[in-house]
DNA sequence: TCTGGGGTCCTAGGACCC
DNA sequence: TCTGGGGTCCTAGGACCC
């Protein structure tokens, strides 16, 4: 999709339109942009960049903060769209797919037909815009659709593709990226097409397996990277993580175990929309100097449930936080899942039921009232364990308590 | 410039087991 | 007693993607 954040907010507010727009967030705000729009990369705002530095190359851009329901609903309609065109579609991110249109010729036509009619379908059932690359690889496919933004179609023929790649730089391969490039460029190594002249064995030797799959890539192979293999539905996440970066930093104790503690209940509900259990917990911080550090645990069983997420981060970040030390950033996530309807029944004893039963009612509420609707009564000096012993099937949250801090979501009970 | 948030995959070392 | 080899699991960090 072009543009594609830019874009949706355009529908909802046609005003945006050809102006410079700015998604991620507030001019002033600790944040980098998310997308901006083609008025404004004449600026030289693009992704990534940070917000405030966008500010300064584009003062007059308007600022927006984004609508990622909106982008989920968008991206879930042109899945739609694809399917009509072919079976075999995978979502590669919210806006960017790959579809395998092998054996679709006489349903849709040769392929730059198949691709027009595709281009249509899109722009007269979400009026946005896309572009298509058509190639007998994903990687060809896509770095062709990266050449013909905007809203453009390319293909590239069967055996041509060698060719098409030899003039790019090197940073157009998925997976080149600043380190890579710069490594590659100390070799004197600047154009895909130097990369394909290159001998495999010293691209091995220099990168290791990730040499060797560099190799193919010049040829315009899939092979040895992580796109290898067929096009189809993506199965389950194999981590599922939240983190908070603060307007500015601190060393606030119980502010830190209260954001952890909602990152955790964020954590635990998605655990239970897959239906995953986890048995890994990690804790990460960020420190004011950037420096990032991670600590896991591993359990001895899975959970899915807030409680357990919440006990485990906390007790990592009372080990290893370095209290002198101001927070930039605090995120925890969970890994190492098992199907959770596996282990229910088979290890479920009266505790862990009546917890179940209170958050999938939490979920509920939190589906018709929103995010804000409830919340664990953590972060309020930690004698939550000790009510909840008192009254085990009691609504986690219930009780409105005390604001222990300003974090995101935090409600008032 | 002052650096988000949600992911994936890879590497490397250590513990542990047979 | 001066020290194998293969395998798995766990942890930490880093590159990279959108």
């Amino acid at each position: 999709m072009d543009a594609f954040f830019v874009s949706v907010e355009e529908l909802y507010d046609p005003a945006l339109k050809g102006k410079a727009v700015v998604v991620g967030g507030k001019a002033n705000e600790r944040g980098v942009v998310s997308a901006a729009s083609y008025e404004a990369r004449k600026f030289g705002v693009h992704s990534a960049l940070p917000l405030r530095t966008a500010y300064k190359l584009c003062p007059h851009a308007i600022f927006i903060e984004g609508h990622p329901e909106r982008y989920r609903e968008y991206s879930g309609r042109v899945y739609e769209i694809f399917r009509q065109f072919t079976p075999a579609v995978e979502m590669a991110s919210v806006d960017e797919a790959y579809l395998d249109m092998t054996g679709t010729e006489r349903l849709h036509g040769p392929p730059l037909r198949a691709a027009h009619l595709l281009h249509e379908a899109v722009k007269a059932q979400t009026q946005l815009n896309c572009s298509i690359g058509i190639a007998t690889s994903r990687l060809v496919a896509k770095i062709a659709s990266d050449q013909a933004k905007p809203n453009g179609i390319l293909r590239v023929l069967p055996g041509v593709e060698a060719r098409f790649l030899a003039p790019l730089e090197v940073r157009k391969v998925p997976g080149v990226g600043k380190v890579t490039e710069k490594q590659l460029h100390e070799i004197g190594i600047r154009r895909i097409g130097d990369l394909a002249a290159l001998d495999e064995k010293l691209l091995e030797a220099r990168f290791g397996k990730w040499g060797l799959a560099l190799a193919g890539k010049a040829q315009g192979l899939d092979a040895g990277s992580w796109f290898d293999g067929e096009i189809g539905e993506r199965g389950d996440p194999k981590s599922i993580s939240h983190e908070h970066t603060y307007g500015e930093d601190t060393k606030d104790q119980a502010r830190l175990e209260a954001t952890l503690a909602h990152l955790a209940e964020k954590v635990g509900r998605r655990l239970r929309e897959h239906g995953l259990s986890a048995r890994t917990v990690q804790l990460k911080l960020r420190y004011t100097d950037f420096s990032t550090i991670t600590r896991a645990h591993t359990m001895a069983s899975p959970t899915q449930l807030d409680i357990d997420l919440i006990e485990e981060s906390r007790a990592l970040l009372r080990a290893n936080w370095d209290t002198r030390r101001t927070v930039r950033l605090i995120g925890m996530q969970a890994s190492g899942f098992d199907d959770a309807q596996e282990q229910m029944g088979l290890l479920e004893d009266g505790r862990t039921e009546r917890w179940r039963k209170a958050l999938s009612a939490a979920d509920k509420l939190r589906d018709r009232f929103g995010e804000g609707a409830v919340a664990l009564g953590s972060g309020m000096g930690g004698h939550y364990r000790e009510r909840v012993q008192e009254n085990p099937a009691a609504l986690p949250g219930k009780e409105p308590g005390k604001e222990p801090g300003k974090e995101p979501g935090k409600p008032g009970g």
